[in-house]
DNA sequence: CATATTATATCGCACTGCGATATAACCGAT
DNA sequence: ATCGGTTATATCGCAGTGCGATATAATATG
């Protein structure tokens, strides 16, 4: 199933606070576009949605299961979620004409209005953030090397063992 | 407070494309990041939180309000989070020393143990997850130009190159 | 046409994080 | 010493989001 092979060399110290520092960066762009969405009178979800239906790629049309997917949550928390957007009167639903079964959203020019702010000020924060995401990535990247995994045996540098555990340099 | 000065121009179809990609990205690594720590028997939180006590920035004691902190929530989710781990034996609390209100957290040898193989599939997956991160966050910072902020007038377009990679048009 | 499949919708619930509040330790100034 | 004031952690009850189970409708397949 889910077995794909990892590598089986440790962590360093460094590895697990480049992890800790990717993740912390993450959460302080969600702290922020928290505070703005909900400034906006809206959940993260509803602005999620939102956005993934604008920035849909060339060629997929929004349909609920296609938005669900993209959004990672079930059909049926899509389609709550796109309930209370509509309550809003943040989008609206729209029936397929080819396949009555599917319901395409499209955003109200409320909705618009709304995500063109939202995401001016997220696009701005991402900016600045984008230096601090890159650079803990960066240091991930830079991290342990991929171990050996039995027959793609590469060897890693000095043969040098690998000592205890964190001298943290690679 | 939260009135910083923002850009005024509009954001293309590209940016909006740009930000939803950005989500998007995080969210498949999110997704991947909850099944493993599903599996592994935790909730999201515990293990962000169990990664933040081992890779808290070196001086940093890992009190209870430090944690919460870094991890965006209240302090008493910060508690109850941590009762759930100590629960389940992953983490024990120690009241500090000098200040006696204060309780530090430290992983017991079964909650270095956990961490230690899912912080592992992390890396590997961040690893690999990373170059398209950092594409999606290279797409948005080439995107609209800080629009004009009054005084800090940049030139866009005029002078040479204003460094290379940015093949897209603004 | 009967049945399987796909798409959306509804109902009840579990679980996480929060607000309000409590307890305890520390700090300063009287 | 002790009386507020502040900081740190803990407890209680609740609200809201996403999920499982299930329903309805349209389409595909035999």
């Amino acid at each position: 199933m889910h077995d794909r092979i990892h590598s089986m060399k440790k962590l360093t110290l460094a590895d697990y606070r480049a992890l800790a520092e990717f993740r912390y960066q993450i959460r302080e762009f969600f702290a922020f576009s928290d505070r703005a969405v909900q400034a906006a009178g809206l959940e993260r979800g509803q602005y999620q949605l939102m956005l993934t239906i604008k920035g849909m790629p060339e060629g997929l049309r929004p349909r609920i299961r296609e938005l669900a997917n993209r959004l990672h949550i079930q059909h049926h928390s899509a389609v709550e979620l796109i309930n209370r957007l509509e309550a809003g009167g943040y989008v609206r639903r729209e029936r397929a004409e080819d396949d009555r079964r599917e319901v395409l959203m499209a955003l109200t020019p409320k909705g618009e209005n709304v995500l063109a702010d939202l995401a001016l000020h997220h696009h701005d924060e991402l900016r600045e953030a984008a230096p601090r995401l890159v650079a803990a990535l960066r240091r991930v990247m830079a991290g342990k090397q991929d171990g050996a995994d039995k027959r793609t045996r590469r060897r890693t540098a000095g043969a040098k063992a690998p000592s205890s555990h964190d001298s943290s340099r690679p």
